[in-house]
DNA sequence: TCTGGGGTCCTAGGACCC
DNA sequence: TCTGGGGTCCTAGGACCC
């Protein structure tokens, strides 16, 4: 950190068993019921999505089919996820967050980011906190946990040490004693691969990490593992950005077929369906992007194929997406059965930025190449007279 | 008949350019 | 007669997260 910054006050909201929270919320009857969201509720294929803590605590877990919680758990509660719902209420809980100060950065719907360094608090930071806790679960009826730290990384750690409604304060000095013991898949961004390539270099521990030798590191699992250290040391100067949740990478919708098919009717409705809306949340959002990609699940082996095309010109109708995922999908399919098909968008843009990208970068920079090419053959021309043979198409473009 | 759906970021190879 | 090196863009796949 630069000496001249002083120390930021960063919070991590953590909403505990969001979906679930939020279907108790609006209906009383759920509360301390064993409560779980499943997708695909009457077919085989359904899984947990979320549940309650009475549901966990029968062993109910997220991404368990639903079979096998109901097994677990038979008096356990399923409801469809409703999604608008879910949002509705993120919106209001993130607003109600920006009523501390604009500096909130949600990441995914049920948490966020907060940095609270300028805000002016009476008396602890803890009992602020509290308040904002408290003000959440008055207002909404939703419980969360919240971790106060100096930085994102630690914020996020806490927030995952006590739940549901806890607060948890992590300090850099707290982190040898605190941090430093768990297994090295507990970090957040350490998943079960990078542990696995982690133990094989005898790295097993936080601590094994934050002490590791960085080129051994590198070697093992690449640049990430040495922001990884720096992380296990309590490091990391990553900015609460309000900004980045609306500046979207990629758009995509994809589902998993009743059956694995063959069926090409199946499969168009299914490359149309979801283009219409992949389109309409484009246009909800206001972009336009100029790649397309599809995505083929195979039901052997589970087998994923992803196949993508970049245009010139951006897209933004269901009809452009459409026309071009069935044209990758009738190009790459291997006949084999589906058992799940998608369609996104990336390298998306802002709709009022697309002519200023046009002038800017596409044509401008075209202008650019031609002007080059020109000044080059205007100068081999003096230099060796007019009978210059330039081969190929490419060369007078 | 075990494994959904929404994302982000990184890597690695090939094409192409200077 | 001999053969560099850096940079960017595109594509496909994989790891990870909620």
């Amino acid at each position: 950190m630069n000496k001249s910054e002083k120390p930021k006050i960063i919070l991590h909201i953590d909403m505990n068993s969001f979906y679930a929270s939020v279907e108790a919320a609006h209906n009383p009857d759920l509360r301390g019921k064993p409560l779980a969201i499943a997708g695909n509720v009457e077919e085989r294929r359904g899984i947990i999505v979320t549940c309650s803590y009475e549901a966990r605590a029968k062993g109910v877990k997220a991404t368990m089919p639903l079979w096998q919680a109901k097994k677990l758990c038979p008096n356990l509660f399923v409801m469809p996820p409703n999604h608008a719902k879910y949002r509705r209420m993120a919106d209001r809980m993130f607003e109600l967050l920006r009523s501390y100060t604009p500096l909130v950065e949600p990441v995914s719907i049920d948490e966020g980011y907060v940095d609270i360094t300028d805000v002016e608090v009476n008396g602890s930071y803890l009992a602020f906190v509290k308040t904002i806790q408290q003000n959440i679960l008055s207002t909404l009826n939703l419980p969360s946990s919240i971790g106060i730290a100096p930085n994102k990384f630690l914020a996020k750690m806490a927030s995952d040490m006590k739940k549901p409604m806890g607060i948890t304060i992590l300090r850099k000095r707290d982190v040898p004693k605190v941090l430093w013991p768990l297994q090295v898949g507990e970090m957040h961004g350490i998943g079960k691969k990078s542990a696995e390539k982690l133990n094989k270099i005898k790295i097993y521990t936080i601590k094994d990490l934050a002490h590791a030798d960085s080129i051994t590191l590198e070697k093992a699992i690449g640049i990430n593992g040495i922001r990884l250290k720096e992380r296990a040391n309590g490091i990391d100067n990553r900015p609460v950005d309000p900004e980045a949740a609306n500046e979207w990478k990629s758009i995509g919708n994809s589902t998993t077929l009743r059956a694995d098919t063959v069926n090409m009717t199946t499969i168009q409705n299914t490359i149309k369906r979801l283009s219409e809306s992949v389109a309409r949340r484009m246009q909800r959002k206001k972009v336009v992007a100029s790649t397309i990609q599809l995505t083929i699940r195979y039901g052997k082996n589970r087998k994923t194929i992803t196949r993508s095309m970049t245009e010139e010109n951006a897209v933004e109708h269901m009809e452009e997406l459409y026309e071009r995922a069935l044209f990758l999908f009738e190009k790459n399919w291997s006949g084999d059965p589906i058992r799940l098909i998608g369609v996104a968008v990336q390298n998306v843009i802002d709709k009022k930025e697309t002519f200023k990208q046009l002038d800017l970068f596409s044509s401008n920079k075209k202008d650019e190449k031609k002007t080059k090419f020109h000044e080059t053959l205007s100068n081999l021309q003096q230099k060796f007279g007019q009978d210059i043979v330039f081969k190929g198409k490419k060369d007078l473009e």
